[in-house]
DNA sequence: ACAAAAGTGTTAACCGTACACCCATGA
DNA sequence: TCATGGGTGTACGGTTAACACTTTTGT
């Protein structure tokens, strides 16, 4: 920044806020955590949790505190996405808006809080209206979301901390909405060291049993080749 | 974004400012334009060429008008890379930076504006200590043109419309930093149709001449096929 | 004639993809 | 015993990667 444009700074009147898009993965359906809006305008339409980023707080925070407050939950995995900045996006007032991915798992969130937000989760596929530019902002994440997870082991924050593999394949295959072989992702599997086969299963999905899997942070720090 | 939460609004004291990596190819090097600070605090350091956002200005737009201010170009390629908001990154007030990603072609640059802003082209192995978190905004601009120039045509905003293929291979090798093969790299380019190769060579940097290529746009919209 | 850069094909290794049957268990 | 989902290997085709010589032209 050159300090002769600072002449701008005094009567710059742009609010920032930030929004986030929540994932979670449940009953094979990958979905999204919306709020009602029970007001005018936009009454009844939805839209992603935000908040305005305070004075003294990174916008990392930002994010982080946003999301405990609705859910409770600290240190979910977040990740910023893009920075939306059109002056006429928010008719009322001119907020721009930083949007930050979240993965959070659906088992751990505090159903509580859902009631008291009037928010509720909506598989992808069946997002309803949104206001403002929020369903474009869902699309930048999900665009995201189904790059990076080919190359980055970001889906495990989607699962519980042991998990399965058919159970991690339905999640690829619904974020990336596609079939995929299982003899050839399992292949892939083997390959990386740091998915740790368990000797336990989970019985609850089936009459054989699946194996447990782990993810191991560790290794994956020694040798981070992550191809899915 | 939630009306509850405007309450924040009030009180914010937020500045929203935009910076820009301008990138160049020039003389087999990959180059930076920065700007030099020719006054107290952080006088003698480098900086990104940034500015403040306006009040009915779209984020885009600030980045494009301080682009133009610059160089006196307009219609340059930005894309926006990231947004820095740690709320100490800049010490002597509250500034939220997003950055771009600007291609510009040097043969196209003013250089007269080069002297009016006290800027300078730095081979990107070079890059002089850089205020604030500049260095960080620079770093995540390179990985993004790393990443994105395998898969997209960007890399032919660097270049003037009629290349050689020495020329492109060269580009490709000091972006992404590696010694590329010349047969494997021309395989590739064949089976790109919409880089189009034209009856007329380049005769000033070899004695034989290279043959000139165009990037077709048309073409390439048809068939968006890309990877080198 | 020689120096300097442009241009050109073939082979081997690797990776991605397609594909079908047996296993373990609970009801 | 049967229905359900879990688990396993191989072969083919395509892509990538390694590699060396000939061409053109200005000096």
């Amino acid at each position: 920044m050159n300090k002769a444009n600072r002449i701008y700074k005094e009567i710059q009147q742009i609010t920032l806020a930030v929004d986030c898009i929540i994932f979670g993965f449940n009953d094979y359906k990958l979905e999204l955590l919306l709020i009602h809006r029970g007001f005018q305008p936009e009454r009844g339409k939805w839209s992603l949790i935000g908040g305005f980023v305070q004075n003294n707080e990174d916008l990392d925070e930002a994010a982080n505190r946003i999301l405990f407050n609705l859910s409770g939950l600290e240190n979910i995995y977040l990740e910023q996405v893009k920075t939306f900045g059109k002056s006429n996006r928010d008719p009322f007032e001119r907020v721009v808006s930083t949007t930050y991915s979240a993965m959070i798992l659906k088992s751990d969130y505090n159903e509580d809080k859902v009631e008291e937000y009037d928010a509720k989760w909506f598989p992808i596929d069946q997002v309803p209206e949104l206001i403002f530019d929020h369903r474009e902002m869902v699309n930048s994440a999900i665009n995201r979301l189904r790059r990076r997870i080919r190359s980055t082991p970001i889906a495990f924050y989607l699962l519980p901390q042991k998990f399965t593999l058919p159970q991690l394949q339905a999640l690829y295959e619904v974020i990336l909405n596609e079939d995929i072989d299982k003899r050839n992702f399992r292949k892939k599997i083997a390959q990386m060291k740091f998915l740790v086969k368990l000797n336990e299963k989970d019985m609850s999905e089936s009459r054989k049993g699946a194996y447990l899997y782990r993810f191991d942070k560790i290794l994956y720090e020694k040798d981070k080749y992550f191809n899915l």
